[in-house]
DNA sequence: AATCTTCTATGATTTTAATCAGTCTTTTTT
DNA sequence: AAAAAAGACTGATTAAAATCATAGAAGATT
């Protein structure tokens, strides 16, 4: 892993004003600055893996991260897709316990690396910004428990339309009606995340096309009906 | 809900040695103890529904209480079961939300609430303590994350099995080579935290029992071979 | 440019689990 | 005690999704 320290300075980074130090006071982010170092940051890289031990966190300056499981079958569950302004593995530092997930840089990117020292004091130092962690963590959990409801009582084809306007809302770009998801994933990466196989993932991309909810450009998603995408992603909505 | 304030107090209840509060101070102790009620206790008993507005936490004394969600089908997906020691409720007050779950007592409870305010205040005033909360929170996460992956990569008879014995891990009373889970759940509560319909329990549970794996006494799930179990829940374990 | 490899796509088949239908049993209510 | 309701169970059928097999397309490598 590539480190070059003390690149980029927090206060100037363009990506703090999403993040959880966007409430930070100056000084507070200087001292952080001063312990971080920018890491590289090519697609296919490793953050970290699975059973390790945490010696700090990840904090996305640019780029995307899936943060995944991989599955006693051997197959890859994706938990999360991260990206500018997300934290990474801040909860098995709070958790004092190994990784329980892995993390793979999926669009290249810039993170900083924070050690493990300078996050915990400033966060036990500043209540506001331990509240800001907690409140993140207790939104995670709520969030995953929706997945974990979801994939158990839906459908393939209702977890990949939602999954679909999830992307579209998270990495979309305007285009008149159109969203385009501006990420590239195989559509084995879709169907890690959706939790499925990648055949059918292939067989209702196509079926979606079809039914001209989708469009392909190259390996992006194009999404041209919204609401018919949502009328599938939840019988009852 | 009948109340009747202050009743044991929380510096004598048995049940704090397993909960997060088993490291307060004995003056902090009393201050939620001053704040508390004892809340009663029915099978069946509603603590809280998903959409509201959490007013406090809840602390189980005793009994067993099932923290679910309502799919968009209708049908409940348990994600957690709590007992004694076990609190409730506090991720929705950290993240500043409403309850994005349910709960309702799966088998008589003593429960105690404990209001916002004073939860939140000794959390505030002892960083111990809100470390510890946090602790929970960080790993609770990472359960609910192998529980995702579970139910998108493993099976219903593998997953049906993973639950019997994490049941008996935690609800089991000795009995030579066998486990008795002591609790009482109905086939479609044990359907609803596997995530599948009631029949498939129901076939997997008799299968499971003429294969000598369990046996049934009365309402109670008996494990007569943890070792086959554990290799069917788990093809590469 | 040719070759190799990975990714996408489609068809056929099998497996898994849901759904539907009905019976028997247990529990609750009257 | 009888009736009603809820829960447990079994079989048949359908539906959903995984797996297997193969081919074509796109990218990467030499």
């Amino acid at each position: 892993m590539s480190t070059q320290p003390k690149n980029t300075p927090c206060e100037l980074c363009a990506s703090r004003k999403y993040s959880m130090f966007a409430d930070l006071s100056e000084q507070q982010v200087c001292t952080i600055s001063d312990h971080k170092n920018l890491i590289s940051h090519r697609k296919g890289q490793i953050l970290y893996y699975e059973g390790t031990k945490p010696l700090g966190i990840f904090c996305i300056n640019a780029g995307v991260v899936k943060v995944y499981k991989i599955a006693s079958n051997g197959k890859e569950q994706i938990v999360h897709l991260a990206q500018k302004g997300d934290f990474l593995g801040y909860a098995a530092l709070l958790g004092e316990e190994n990784y329980t997930n892995s993390a793979m840089i999926v669009e290249d990117a810039k993170i900083c690396f924070i050690p493990k020292e300078a996050f915990l004091n400033t966060l036990l130092s500043n209540t506001q910004f331990f509240k800001r962690v907690t409140k993140q963590l207790s939104h995670e959990l709520g969030v995953m428990e929706e997945k974990l409801t979801d994939a158990t009582q839906k459908s393939i084809r209702e977890r990949l339309a939602y999954v679909l306007l999830h992307l579209a809302s998270t990495y979309g770009i305007e285009g008149g009606d159109n969203h385009k998801i501006d990420l590239v994933l195989s559509r084995e990466e879709i169907a890690s995340i959706v939790g499925t196989a990648t055949e059918s993932i292939i067989r209702l991309l196509s079926e979606f096309k079809k039914d001209n909810l989708i469009e392909l450009d190259g390996k992006k998603i194009i999404i041209k009906d919204k609401r018919g995408l949502a009328r599938l992603s939840d019988f009852y909505a």
